[in-house]
DNA sequence: AACAGACCTGACCATTCAGTCAAGATTTTT
DNA sequence: AAAAATCTTGACTGAATGGTCAGGTCTGTT
């Protein structure tokens, strides 16, 4: 506790162990995400990131310890990310840069997506609770800005919960299915295919709902 | 070979193997959907469709090549539902039946759904050939098409691949995230809701793309 | 330097699970 | 009715895997 910055390699031990914790959390995510939770062994998750594999016992103390704090990570980064749903601003702007952050965290979190969608698709034994509160408050208040656009003639007539699923689906798709994009791509999309289909989708979407929306950059 | 017609549940050998087939590649289906291939045991899905486990192996040699079935078969259903987009119908009338089409088979073959995200999200191992053989045909001729609707005015430009993700994408979610959908929702969507999420998704990305969609019924 | 506590790891164990097998039942053919 | 083919199944096996543990190492403290 003595110096708090310093050499940056040794830190405390503390530090230490929330680094050691952070590497086996990513090699995890990884692991899990390319092979399910079933399909996952901690072999391979030893392996991923070095260590053998009693230690990332001592850390975890069984796999659906491991996979639990994997999933509690990535709910937070989309927390995070539901932030950025400005509920203040214009449609406009709120959906678009909703969408633009969403587009982002495919790109950027890619196994941290693919272990959420395999986690609800086989039916969210780990996070049904995050579902049933968090996630539910949050659709909520959402469904009832959107619907205040509505009511002020802002957009068109539409479900909310219906555009908002459109908007996860849309988004998450380029995680999820991102080795089918890349077969018909012939690779992973360049920086200018990113900011395009960005473009398009914010494009598709809010033009979806009534909006003409400004220009993308 | 006698008589073709006849009392139905007997049935000739082959009939007889097939349907047994088929008892087991739906139970099949749905254990590799709820569980990915990793998770899945031979014993559950045996348990699931009432046989012992040995039979299984008598049918179907391994546990991979019963996997291996169960997506062939969902890959012919999809491949029946990619028939619905009409390149020779106006972008209202095809991309609206090809929607409705891929919302109906999100509701009727969940599981199938479910699998084939599976098996793109695990990066194809099995279905990778069908990825850059038929569904990239597929694919590349329907891009034509749109671009042909683009260059005769008929639709907005846009880079039709993000078009074709983001209409697979939110047809899809309404299968691989109906265990979240119903959370959100206290229970199953109802014959309404499908009808009114299927309209709202045609809207949405009819209006997106520069049409003023018709009535929808 | 001695000690204590945290950290690391090879070897091991118990369980689970895909796959086998041999013997029996059933249906078809002769 | 006998023989042959197909189908069924309980019991078993070998390999893989999650998890344990005893003993070692390193780090900070007194």
């Amino acid at each position: 506790m003595g110096q708090t910055e310093g050499g940056e390699k040794p830190g405390t031990r503390a530090e230490m162990r929330e680094e050691t914790e952070r590497l086996i959390l990513d090699a995890a995510e990884e692991v899990f995400a390319e092979s399910g939770f079933g399909g996952a062994t901690m072999q391979a998750i030893a392996d991923a990131c070095g260590l053998p594999k009693a230690n990332l016992h001592y850390y975890f103390s069984n796999k659906e310890k491991l996979y639990r704090r994997v999933v509690e990570r990535i709910f937070t980064i989309w927390l995070e990310a539901a932030g950025s749903f400005e509920t203040s601003a214009t449609p406009d702007v709120a959906l678009r840069r909703y969408i633009t952050r969403k587009m982002q965290l495919s790109r950027e979190h890619r196994f941290g997506s693919k272990v959420w969608a395999n986690e609800v698709m086989h039916g969210a034994p780990i996070i049904q609770d995050y579902l049933e509160t968090t996630l539910r408050r949050w659709t909520e208040t959402r469904i009832a800005v959107i619907q205040g656009w509505i009511d002020a003639g802002h957009i068109r007539p539409i479900n909310p919960r219906w555009l908002m699923y459109t908007i996860w689906a849309t988004t998450q798709h380029y995680a999820d299915f991102a080795h089918q994009i890349e077969t018909l791509n012939d690779g992973p999309l360049d920086e200018a295919q990113w900011q395009d289909a960005t473009e398009t989708v914010c494009g598709i979407l809010l033009r979806g709902i009534g909006i003409d929306p400004g220009t993308g950059a």
